[in-house]
DNA sequence: TCTAATAATACATAAAACGTATAATCGTAA
DNA sequence: TTACGATTATACGTTTTATGTATTATTAGA
């Protein structure tokens, strides 16, 4: 499923642990290693043991993020709720996500280097083929009416996958 | 009143106030005077026309956080409220200026340098004493009961002078 | 006791931030 | 228009901070 390599370790959980929380609070560029090292009480090497470098540590956080959203998406399209309500429960989910986040980290992980930027948009494209697959099935199976726009609800829908919330669309569509 | 030279002009403003938000909203370490400087579309050069560096910047903030506090302690004091609904709306103010910022720059102003630290005591220090002036009074003229006990409720306010809002305490004394 | 994992320290290098000098630009009032 | 004060843009030397590694201790567990 994904390219990197999954490494568990107490250790390795904290130093990812500390290091989500602190981009999530004030952007990437603005937390340096020392500091992750610092607050996780692990020692500089062990970091460089498990990570080659801050942009590693960046992509593995959203690679992370990104499984574990998958993952709540499965468990939602698994359960036996009526297909608006998947909808809702799913849309929920991404807000709370959009919610943890500042836009600093938002900002950041974007434009800290391209390969993580890659990385992203490569993963939010397969998430949204997942969606869309879904919501045709749905549709197919007479679990949603088929008058609506689906290329629409998959345009809103996809946008939720990166940004979590989009303001001025949460503006037109308050529900 | 204050120690420091008061200035007015659009730039200084905007210095002040975007440095304020920047440093509320990630601690004064993570700001660089650059950032400033982008964010509120001042050159390098006027930065420095006004302040000689982030410490006193920093001071500077801080003198018109306090000014600002007093300034509407003192509008409370001069309603013709109750003497404790005056201090409930104290209370109230404090701790919104409290939410205002985060840990990190209630961390970082009073450890950022000693200058600044000083700084902040002393004004702390008198406004904790009109406070407990402001109550003596009060007592005298009968507008509290004399027997609440002074020293444990100016103790509690002299608190919130500088913390905006103590966890513990206020879990000990939710109202 | 031996070993693997982690820590502590120190270090060379790279990057970022600081603070200043200089020349160019802009708005405005004479 | 000119002259002037304020602001900007740019470049720069210096200092500070961050990075990543090497080396040598510690520590915990088989």
């Amino acid at each position: 499923m994904s390219q990197i390599e999954k490494v568990s370790s107490p250790k390795y959980s904290q130093l990812l642990d500390t290091a989500q929380d602190l981009f999530m609070r004030f952007g990437v560029k603005r937390v340096t290693i020392e500091e992750i090292c610092k607050t996780s009480s692990v020692s500089k090497m062990t970091f460089y043991k498990f990570f080659s470098n801050k942009n590693n540590l960046l992509m593995r956080i959203m690679e992370h993020l990104m499984d574990e959203g998958q993952g709540r998406f499965d468990e939602i399209m698994a359960s036996d709720l009526p297909f608006t309500t998947k909808m809702d429960q799913f849309v929920k989910m991404k807000m709370d996500y959009g919610n943890q986040m500042s836009k600093e980290f938002y900002a950041d992980f974007m434009n800290y280097s391209p390969e993580v930027h890659e990385f992203v948009m490569e993963r939010s494209r397969i998430s949204r083929q997942i969606l869309i697959d879904s919501f045709k099935r749905a549709q197919e199976e007479g679990e949603i009416r088929a008058d609506l726009d689906l290329k629409f609800l998959s345009f809103i829908l996809s946008k939720l996958m990166v940004i979590g919330e989009d303001p001025q669309l949460t503006q037109l569509y308050p529900d």
